[in-house]
DNA sequence: GAGTTTGATTTCAAAAATGGAACAATTGCC
DNA sequence: GGCAATTGTTCCATTTTTGAAATCAAACTC
């Protein structure tokens, strides 16, 4: 046997099987006796192998066409179970590359725009490992610039503004994202700005968000992200360097996928809204 | 979607979204590209859903096309495995029933007519149950009377004959297998001529020697097996009640069965060479 | 910016698969 | 023993599928 049967004609065997004859297995799958009788032929030819003994009451497997059958019985199992599973697929899921303050904020507010029964559902993709809408490696991203490449479709959505927040005025001292990872713009903003000052490093943002609430030195972090953040007041003024807008991409065909397209406008309204 | 895709086109569908377009499936399925062009809008009508978006570059999994094809991942592998199996098939198994008596002898000897690389292999399934071969539950059966069905192919293999064995002669009562089980002629002459002499019962022949060997009680077995058992000997005559042929049956038509067929001659060869 | 490459669709004739009807073989039933 | 019922196969006309060639479209290349 130089290659693999056809899957259908496999299925077909089976049904044959389990059903003793070609009038069994043409009342489950609808196809004709004859059409059946000759697909059995071919297959047996294609293999190489007696699979039936043909009887006057039916088709009895061989010896090797039980062993056939046995190997056959998953492709059965797949074929069921999708059945289920393809009438109602799971949920689409539209992925996100967002940074870690956006996706932290869209993360808090995603139930505000999107119920358990939606058809789609967003998930959070890093965006550190470089991430390229492009080649269709997420849906979505949320960037600080207009996209440049022309099949990219973006909007704008709103002006995100960074101060400096801190548990109380009091607080000397910065906590900062490690060098080590992406050098964003307000990470350098930090370290050429207040170097000298830096308490301690973390490696995530919301590990930074917990130090400054404990009191332990002051974090850079855009408005909208500290609003929501219990226990930090503002310490100091719009960093005006820091101020740019918010654009939000995506590959220009994806706009036209429904999912991807309800998902876009659910996370639009949530960034265009934000105050 | 009313009734589940075709196996193949669900195939061919992981094929495209894998190479990314038609180009690829049809060099990776030896399919035209024309034929994969129309299968997959007539899978996508089919399911309705828009699996793909058509670019210059090729076809790029809708979110939808995306959620599908996590579904059919076990298709795949699978199909895989079908692959590989289907190529050098498990050694096809025939089952024999027969008594345990039987069953005994003939696993002992096995290996003189059956070697690892030969495509069958023996399987012994119950006898107690009561297996029909005519219904295909079994593919050879060893029976005590020729067969009168006319769908069964029988012929006789040897004389079997029963005497009484013991540790030695001056063993006294009997051990003999429970009244729960089937009731064997030699079952029903044990405890018709030596009801009262019966010290312990079993359930199973192979503890009945073991009993028998250790001198707890003598036993009614087959002379053809006692000769395999060390540490017996014959402390009676040949019991001309329980002496009969043997016959070697299965079904008319799996006697052209390859497999069995061969299985059949090994079996028939270790029984007519019964001493 | 014209030409080449890559990838998909359409057209059309040939090949293959299909289903109905006729036929054959066997079982089951009076 | 004959008749109806069940099961498969063969034959043939029809439908469907297929592939080669032509066409189209976008994207690289020089």
């Amino acid at each position: 046997m130089e290659q693999l049967p056809s899957l259908d004609d496999l299925s077909l065997f089976v049904d044959v099987a389990r059903e003793g004859g070609l009038a069994g297995a043409a009342r489950r799958t609808g196809a004709t006796v004859p059409t059946i009788s000759r697909k059995m032929t071919a297959l047996e030819r294609q293999m190489g192998r007696k699979l039936f003994e043909r009887g006057p009451r039916g088709y009895a497997l061989t010896a090797e066409g039980r062993a056939v059958l046995e190997q056959l019985q998953d492709l059965k199992d797949v074929q069921a179970r999708l059945m289920r599973s393809l009438g109602q697929p799971d949920a689409v899921r539209v992925r996100v590359t967002a940074g870690a303050w956006t996706a932290s904020y869209l993360a808090r507010r995603l139930a505000q725009v999107w119920d358990k029964d939606d058809p789609w559902r967003l998930e959070f993709v890093e965006s550190t490992r470089m991430l390229d809408i492009a080649r269709r490696d997420a849906d979505i991203g949320i960037r600080s610039r207009r996209p440049d490449q022309p099949w990219l479709a973006g909007r704008r959505t709103s002006k995100v503004e960074f101060a400096v927040y801190a548990a109380s005025d009091d607080v000397r001292g910065f906590v900062a994202l490690s060098a080590d990872g992406p050098l964003t713009p307000s990470v350098r903003w930090v370290r050429e700005q207040h170097g000298a000052e830096i308490i301690t490093t973390a490696c995530e943002e919301g590990t930074l968000v917990d130090l400054a609430v404990a009191g332990v030195g002051r974090v850079v972090m855009p408005t909208f992200v500290a609003k929501d953040v219990q226990g930090l007041k503002q310490v100091g003024p719009i960093i005006p360097e820091l101020s740019h807008d918010e654009w939000l991409v995506c590959h220009h065909e994806a706009r036209h996928d429904p999912p991807i397209r309800a998902a876009l406008e659910a996370v639009a309204s949530l960034l265009t809204s934000k105050p």
